[in-house]
DNA sequence: CCGGCCCTCATGTATAGACAAGTCGCGGCG
DNA sequence: CGCCGCGACTTGTCTATACATGAGGGCCGG
């Protein structure tokens, strides 16, 4: 049976077979041939097709069910997914590399920090029993001379205790949490807001002026790590998200 | 060796053995145990740990390489990846879904329609030769008696000339498109802007308050489909992402 | 001492066979 | 006529095996 291998079509391939099956029926998927909701051939069937054996195509299909293209049940077969929503995937950057694909020179300022207990009012704010150590931080980061972004950030001090004594001097905090600190969970809210006057002061825009914000919050393991609000002033910063189907 | 299953640590599980095996690494890896750069146990020593043989484990970690969690190397072994940048997977719900998870009533209307050559104006927001037939339209977005969002898309009429004797009556041109036209790119671009006169007026709301802007483009196959502009009133809306590395 | 060749090792891919677990339908029984 | 049970079909999982591929490291010779 492993002679069969050009079954069908061009054996051109250098990819690996169940590559191919992949990719093949990814296609028929994405250009509508195989429209949702509608039934996909069998394995057995594929692997006459393909010349293969069922394993496969068991493993070709098994990626494309990850990959959320579709959905199998026993007996009745193997289905296109009908999209629930669509989704984008959006990349958050370090603020260094957004600032440098501008091709402006970036730095950073810590304006503030503090070492405290969480006060009620950061409760809202970070997932933590009152009393637990934080460490607030305001930061600015520059895009050549001009105000990029502030953050404003909370850090769990009992998650991250080498954060206390770190001086944030070649790594913003946002870089040097990434580098440390593993995480498994991540919210983002984004919104717009108008610059209140403490804003626009420290941004440098006049009040009122739309501002992007993004509302990040990680834990790990069920763990608060940190919570950071940026700000962008609005016309200046656009994010942006690519999304294909499979990546 | 069927029998050695147990190897090590609680049998609990009705998942699956290759199963089982992703999570506990992934565990390891996310729990920091294994650090980013770590080589992890070769696919034999695995295959003695969890008592199974090597297709298994290699199922596994084939998993793990798609999520992203490690990279191998013949000969040398596999490895922990290094997070190269944060990723976060927005979901964009239909509007719709949106208004409906607010516990409100949904409607929108038509409010502008024409068919019409692509302008100049029209060729920066969507990638067609001047002249293209194009369906313009703008939507408002109700929840409860509140607008909620304005939508200003442009459809290729080449690629989905259907849309041109669609009434867009029970379905919003957004979700009629995503039920009808499959997609292989789109891209987001997310802002804040000030509103403008006309835009404070159709959504209701004083002119300058700051709006979430969300332009979003899909093409298929390389031909443009849609171009739409949607905008929230920014004090009313987030926009929500939630992620996991393994989703 | 350096360079090239080859052996070895780990992963990559694929096969055939086996059994388990849902599930759809048909046929027989009440 | 209706309903239930069983068998058949499809996917899910796993094994044992085999050969290909790529890369590291050591050995041997110049």
């Amino acid at each position: 049976m492993e002679g069969a291998n050009e079954a069908g079509r061009a054996p051109r391939a250098t990819a690996s077979l169940h590559q191919r099956i992949v990719a093949d029926v990814e296609g028929k998927i994405v250009s509508g041939e195989w429209p949702p909701g509608a039934r996909i051939p069998f394995e057995i069937e594929l692997c006459d097709f393909y010349g293969c054996s069922r394993m496969t195509v068991n493993k070709a299909l098994g990626r494309l069910v990850d990959a959320g293209l579709i959905e199998r049940r026993r007996k009745a077969g193997s289905f296109v997914s009908r999209p629930r929503s669509q989704a984008a995937v959006l990349e958050i950057h370090d603020i260094r590399a957004e600032v440098a694909a501008l091709g402006l020179p970036y730095r950073f300022e810590i304006t503030a920090r503090a070492r405290r207990s969480a006060r009620s009012v950061d409760l809202g704010r970070i997932d933590l029993a009152g009393g637990a150590p934080v460490l607030a931080l305001r930061c600015l980061h520059f895009a050549g001379e001009r105000p990029f972004c502030a953050e404003d950030r909370l850090i769990n001090l009992s998650a991250v205790p080498e954060a206390a004594t770190e001086p944030f001097e070649d790594l913003s905090p946002g870089a040097w949490l990434v580098a440390r600190v593993p995480w498994t969970d991540a919210q983002h809210r984004i919104g717009a807001t108008n610059a209140a006057r403490a804003v626009a002061a420290v941004l440098g825009i006049d009040v009122g002026t739309a501002c992007l914000t993004i509302e990040r919050r990680t834990w790990r393991a069920g763990e608060a790590i940190t919570s950071v609000e940026l700000t962008y002033p609005g016309a200046a910063h656009r994010l942006v998200a690519r999304f294909t189907p499979t990546s």
